[in-house]
DNA sequence: GTCTATACGTGGATAGAC
DNA sequence: GTCTATCCACGTATAGAC
């Protein structure tokens, strides 16, 4: 495979947030022309089952991301709680406090998401897989730790909905404050 | 204004079923047309400016039927703790369990929401307001109260997105516990 | 109020030259 | 790998008869 003009790394970090600002069903294919500088048939060569191979590999490269971001830091040996609160702040960033929606959530709700299910699925369940050994790590009792995993990417998710809704990033603040508060909890 | 030969409320919650199983872009005129059994220019005879008049009074529609089924037990003079339970088993009986999806989430998520950006809001701000109410009633601080109604409906939507995702509605019938079992504590 | 027919734009997707 | 040009289906929306 040689290299392309413009690293499909970066082609795809430009769908990822086309397709978190605009949604999957928003994002027109002249749009994501528009942003990426491609043509259609370049996008077509890159991408010969159109919008949805493009929306699953824009998943596994954010599953990548957060793989980086989010995950590799919490497989230190740096105390749960320390490694809970570097998260926080990663999370925290990577949505702009608050301000900017979750891809995963869009996703959700858009028309075709039967098309792409399986990758979303799976990008939930790594990071619930991931939050719940930080809490086992941490001393959380087994039978709590996957569903203080699963309650935590519920706040997330819901303040940002909530956020974004009534235009005001309160609850995704304490959304996180709570986290940080009492996810590691006994 | 002559009575309709399907009544409006009817056309109303049919509209709603649409847009919240197939989302308010998924749910094309073809679609709902035969849904409602009207055809397209009946539609447009209700509707004159299309599917955002759809949406925004089936906001409207919604926000009524939350005002009845929701809001107004909860002005009763049964104690706080018995109407909160009442609440939370019709939220549970609404959302079939966590099955189903919220139209209100939907809507946030669609190409078109700016355009209806303000109903949208108000329904989320009414209900945050009725759960405010309730907290107060049960003796929650008055500084906390309203941040405990968002934080309610943050985990309703969460656990929706969440169940939706992972195919499992057990997050769903948990937030619904913990809120039974916190949401009026002081 | 409802119907049939249709206009018009834009969507995703392709063909074929370079 | 990228481009221009184009296809076809379907989207919303409208016209005009009944």
């Amino acid at each position: 495979m040689p290299a392309a003009i413009r690293p499909l790394e970066e082609v795809l970090d430009l769908l990822l947030e086309t397709f978190t600002s605009d949604g999957y069903d928003g994002a027109s294919l002249a749009r994501i022309s528009e942003v990426t500088g491609l043509g259609k048939s370049s996008l077509y060569h890159h991408f010969p089952r159109g919008k949805v191979e493009m929306i699953t590999k824009v998943l596994r490269h954010l599953e990548q991301q957060l793989e980086q971001a989010l995950f590799a830091p919490m497989r230190t040996k740096e105390s749960p709680k320390k490694k809970l609160d570097a998260m926080l702040a990663t999370i925290d960033a990577f949505y702009a406090g608050g301000k900017k929606a979750c891809l995963l959530e869009r996703a959700c709700a858009s028309v075709d998401r039967a098309q792409f299910r399986r990758p979303l699925q799976h990008v939930f369940l790594v990071w619930i897989a991931a939050l719940e050994s930080l809490c086992l790590e941490a001393g959380v009792p087994p039978d709590a730790a996957k569903s203080r995993a699963q309650d935590a990417l519920v706040r997330i998710e819901g303040a940002l909905v909530l956020a974004a809704a009534i235009n005001d990033t309160a609850p995704f603040r304490r959304a996180l404050d709570q986290l940080r508060s009492s996810l590691l909890s006994k």
